[in-house]
DNA sequence: CGCCAGGTTGATTTCGCTCAAGCAATGTGG
DNA sequence: CCACATTGCTTGAGCGAAATCAACCTGGCG
């Protein structure tokens, strides 16, 4: 599925940002690419590949070789994993700012993860031999890079605990936690709304349950007054009331 | 591959102190630091301190704050966080050759986990200052930690896959394949003995189960002739039929 | 229109957790 | 050296939460 190639004109873009220069890019600071010199950054605009995406598109698939990274200039990836029944687990998001796919290209393997839209996205490509050439010459990018893989690999570890000893309304009220931080549409007083870009199957492989129990924990929520879910908005009347079902963790 | 780093007979104490120079060690090789030029190393080998721990030992307890890196030259290293109830659960081990402690280091915050020698180890300090001047130094050693970083990632995401569509028997079945490269001390034709160096608990803890349920777990393979465990030590009668357990994964 | 994927709901089952007791090995103080 | 506590492991009984199986509903789409 392709999408369209704006590389002269502006159009209706998700992000419009008219400029496919990296100079121009807003979530450059928030990439592991922001503290590059004029020569590298001017490197990548020649070399790299700016494309706008919609939902449902992928970036790669898992188990394609790695030609390059992707940066995420703007939207929302999903970074899923097949499991041995062929459906696919959505294992993580990639916000704008976020780097995807060096794991493979670091250890020069196949994509272990798939990348698909969530929502309407501008992505850079690099390939891969740029990117290995300024990853060498920028000691402060590997850096970068490592701190983030750390973060995710610390999550992970949070996670795996929490599913052996959490329950799955609490599991469920601590992804809400992490995802009003990006989603979060409307929040005054105590009240806030939530616009989610996720179905409920992805959400149910977040917190690695089946979607019937998603369902249920969703009723359930929605029972005792803390969450009201409707297709993919969230209204919560009472911020701190769900989020005390979480107890004490980090 | 083989299983056994250390030669030496195990009452004795690992090394006594003669060679304490890094270019005497026997795990540089498979360090991330094998790149270093003879400055760097000299570096390090100055300001290092190198000691002998017992199992027991804690390196650094969570919470602590960082101080510097810790690297395995031999040895087994336990990697702990505690759950919300106070006690603490065997998250990863590190071998010789690991270096451990850096996650934070690089954060810069207090340690997440805890590290606690399980069979007797050789392991040196460098201080943070140092540590960090030579990281800056040296693109290809960041890059390597970055390596090792991302496939603890994946090793955590599959883990946390496994969680939710393996049952026990499987879950131990893989874990007992992943100890088998570290910790086989014989193994010929189809048989294969282990010498674990982990307590009950925490092998219930890797694959995120109850103790008693490890327990009933172990009484099954037993009952149905695939592993036979008796204090520390696992006896398989036969490698392939235990490891047909293991479903088709990734 | 019929088809299909995604979602909800209900009935049933099963797996792993909780609670509780017992046991062996180790340690401690008298 | 023994009585006793402690800790790690095993086993049993019962329960409960989530998976499974199955039906049904909904909206989108060819």
């Amino acid at each position: 599925m392709t999408a369209k190639d704006d590389s002269a004109p502006p159009r209706t873009d998700p992000s419009p940002d008219q400029h496919a220069g990296c100079a121009f890019c807003q979530a450059r600071e928030r990439t592991e690419w922001c503290g590059l010199d004029r020569a590298d950054v001017k490197t990548i605009d020649e070399v790299k590949s700016a494309r706008t995406y919609m939902p449902g598109d992928v970036l790669y698939h898992q188990g394609d070789s790695c030609a390059g990274v992707y940066c995420v200039r703007a939207g929302l990836i999903g970074l899923r994993k097949l499991d041995h029944d062929g459906n696919s687990a959505l294992v993580r998001l990639a916000y704008a700012g976020d780097t995807i796919g060096y794991r493979s290209f670091l250890a020069g393997e196949t994509h272990h993860l798939s990348a698909e839209v969530l929502k309407p996205s501008r992505v850079c490509f690099i390939e891969q031999a740029t990117a290995r050439r300024i990853l060498e010459g920028n000691p402060a990018l590997g850096l970068r890079f490592l701190r983030h893989a750390t973060r995710d690999l610390d999550d992970a570890e949070d996670k795996f605990l929490q599913s052996t000893n959490s329950d799955i309304r609490m599991r469920m009220a601590h992804l809400l936690f992490i995802l009003k931080d990006r989603f979060a549409t409307e929040n005054k007083d105590g009240r806030m709304t939530l616009e989610l870009p996720l179905s409920r199957q992805d959400m149910a492989a977040m917190i690695g349950v089946r979607p019937e129990t998603m369902s249920r924990a969703i009723r359930k929520l929605e029972d005792d007054g803390l969450a009201f879910f409707s297709g993919r908005t969230v209204r919560v009347p009472d911020t701190a009331a769900l989020f005390a079902e979480i107890e004490f963790e980090h």
